[in-house]
RNA sequence: GGUCCGGUAGCUCAGUUGGAUAGAGCAUCAGCCUUCUAAGCUGAGGGUCAUUGGUUCGAAUCCAAUCCGGAUCACCA
């Protein structure tokens, strides 16, 4: 139970034992007392005095002193400023607690529970390599994903590629006009980049080809349909679809071409997948559906046989389902995949990380899928995060104004090695331990840098300012949990030496009154740092309700940062005393802990030395 | 036009189940390396919480209206 739900319900039982009133512990608003008033925790007031007939200032000495009464081990001593209950809770509480736990390697992390979540991400395209977009979308959902395990969820990593349409069959054309047999192999460009350099020359074809056509008298919305590549394009997405097979051949060699590219930045960010999933398996797959709907009213066939269905009672409009010629739309083939999904894993949530641009798709899809009665519907969740632009606008790959996934990773890594090397700090490092370094804080950097922010919000990145590595960052952080490791390993080199004393011995096996007694004497920031490692566990619970991952960016930042101002302020090896060590040092390796952990659900690694 | 999301310091963002004098980082300025890693620490300046009205002991937070920005409302995915 965590401190503030432990207040909360003592505050409970205590005014139910005082004034014969009922509340629940959740009426009870318990925060961290404001720095420039005397307590730990306060209990807010104004909203029980009403009911409880007295001023607060009264209810509060009275609740205050009843408190101490029947929890002397919890509270030391309380004020009453106003409406606020200010109670402070007593050193041997903190100490306990870091008792237990300093030394759990599981601490902050549920128990198994068996609940069984689907979270889908990433979800590329086979015609284009990974921008910051797709890094925004790859973090948010490895960490979601992250989060729901550590609250003891069972955890399936679905992607689904969308490696079928119009648009793959533009950059296999353009290849087909203007690649002469080049490869990737042949290039020396990684596959995605290549088949996506071909996307690009598409474009500037059609765009060519469509000024030529309006310029000779063509209406220019005319001019967009007759683009002699636009309809062979077209063309050969018929020709893909009747599975034409020198067509198909094209489609498979340069989606592999595209997948090993993809393969190479999945590695290098940390993301992986349970299942996979190609809309051109799935893509027919919601068909059998659209007959169910209309079986059951749900969808209905207007004259031209297309078929609908009537949200507006919902407050949307009418959406097609299926189109005149039998053939399948994104929505209908979601709702196959849903199914599908649903029968491999039978799931009892299923998150969906897509951007907001989608929101009304997945609210269709939902309620499709409710009137349907499909048992996928339930728990249903669009995990919908805001854009990534530039600062002239929004990134579009056809023009190629994106910011690439690889090459960003590649500048990172540059300004980690810069940074580093500036610092002079790894002259004794290998080779092999630089480069792993360089990529812990460039990654660190870049997946920090997207995750401290609400997913809702849309952000605005300029390559012109590269991202920070002070302050709110993930070398912030990870250097934190650097010099504390570097603190434990002077220790074991200083307590292999005198082998009498090891100072962590004499801190667990110490019960004599004495040291307790000593112990017990906690500076402001030494319980800080407790109070906020507490913390952790309701940080988690928090994030993982919320699906919010910046919750525990912020958490892990102010923790470094109290940690910080603790490690300049006081000394840990050389302490006042003996048991002022042994205590600093469990303050140490719990904030070291807690930080790799929370790192860790960001999908970021702290090093061993920085 | 309908629906949804956002507007908090020069910039990027916390804070929104209503609680005390609205907080960080960056940038600016002033200090701190003879002591466990200065990618650090301490301090200063910087605010009409978009606007107006309402609800109440109390509003950045809730309600209404307005303004600004964005997304979406495709027989594209």
């Amino acid at each position: 139970m965590s401190i503030v739900t432990e207040i909360a319900s003592a505050a409970t039982s205590t005014i139910k034992e005082l004034y014969q009133a009922e509340f629940i512990s959740s009426d009870i608003i318990v925060n961290l007392t404001k720095p420039e008033f005397e307590g730990d925790y306060t209990i807010v007031l104004f909203n029980l005095t009403k009911q409880l007939k007295k001023s607060s200032e009264v209810a509060g000495n009275e609740i205050g002193n009843h408190l101490l009464q029947k929890h002397p081990g919890l509270f030391t001593s309380f004020n009453v400023i106003k409406g606020f209950l200010n109670v402070i809770i007593s050193d041997s509480y903190w100490i306990d607690f870091l008792q237990k736990n300093y030394n759990s390697s599981l601490y902050g992390i549920s128990e198994k529970k068996g609940k069984k979540i689907v979270v889908e991400y990433s979800s590329p395209n086979s015609n284009k390599p990974l921008h910051l977009g797709h890094l925004r979308n790859n973090f948010l959902g490895w960490s979601a994903a992250e989060i729901l395990k550590a609250k003891g969820n069972e955890i399936i990593k679905t992607c689904i590629v969308n490696d079928r349409g119009v648009h793959i069959c533009k950059s296999m054309l353009a290849w087909k006009l203007f690649a002469n047999s080049a490869t990737p192999e042949s290039t020396g460009i990684k596959g995605d980049h290549f088949v996506g350099d071909y996307y690009v020359k598409f474009n500037d074809e059609y765009k060519k080809q469509v000024n030529e056509l309006s310029e000779n008298g063509m209406a220019k919305e005319e001019a967009e349909k007759e683009a002699p590549v636009m309809k062979a394009a077209q063309q050969m997405l018929l020709d893909w679809e009747a599975g034409k097979p020198d067509t198909v051949e094209l489609w498979q060699m340069m989606n592999n071409w595209v997948y090993k590219g993809f393969e190479e930045t999945y590695k290098r960010i940390g993301s992986d997948f349970d299942k996979i999933y190609y809309e051109s398996e799935t893509y027919l797959l919601g068909k059998n559906f659209v007959e169910e709907g209309l079986r059951k009213g749900v969808f209905y066939k207007k004259e031209d046989g297309g078929i609908w269905i009537d949200l507006r009672a919902e407050g949307l409009d009418e959406k097609i389902v299926q189109r005149k010629d039998g053939t399948g739309l994104y929505i209908t083939q979601d709702i196959g995949l849903a199914v599908n999904k649903y029968e491999e894993y039978k799931f009892n949530q299923s998150i969906y990380v897509v951007g907001d641009e989608q929101n009304y798709h997945f609210k269709v899809l939902k309620l499709i899928c409710q009137k349907l009665a499909i048992p996928a519907a339930q728990n249903m969740y669009h995990l919908n995060y805001g854009m990534v632009e530039l600062p002239g606008g929004k990134m579009k790959s056809r023009e190629g104004t994106v910011v690439d996934a690889d090459d960003l990773i590649d500048e990172m890594l540059v300004i980690a090695q810069q940074k580093t090397e500036a610092l002079g700090k790894v002259k004794d490092f290998t080779e092999e331990e630089l480069h792993h370094l360089y990529q812990v804080i460039a990654l660190g950097a870049l997946k920090f840098f997207l995750l401290r922010v609400h997913p809702k919000k849309r952000m605005i990145f300029n390559p012109e300012e590269s991202i920070d590595f002070h302050g709110f960052t993930a070398p912030f952080v990870q250097y934190t949990y650097a010099r504390i490791k570097s603190i434990f390993r002077k220790q074991s080199a200083v307590s292999s030496e005198q082998s009498a004393v090891s100072s962590r011995q004499s801190a667990v096996g110490s019960q004599s009154p004495v040291d307790s007694q000593q112990q017990s004497e906690l500076l402001p920031l030494e319980k800080e740092l407790i109070i906020h490692l507490e913390q952790f566990s309701a940080v988690i619970n928090e994030a993982a309700i919320e699906l919010d991952p910046s919750k525990i960016a912020i958490y892990v930042f102010n923790l470094a940062k109290t940690f910080n101002s603790f490690y300049t302020e006081h000394s840990i090896s050389n302490a006042e005393s003996e048991e002022k060590k042994a205590l600093r040092l469990q303050i140490a390796q719990l904030t070291a802990h807690v930080i790799k952990t929370a790192m860790k659900l960001l999908g970021i690694d702290v090093p061993e030395r920085m």
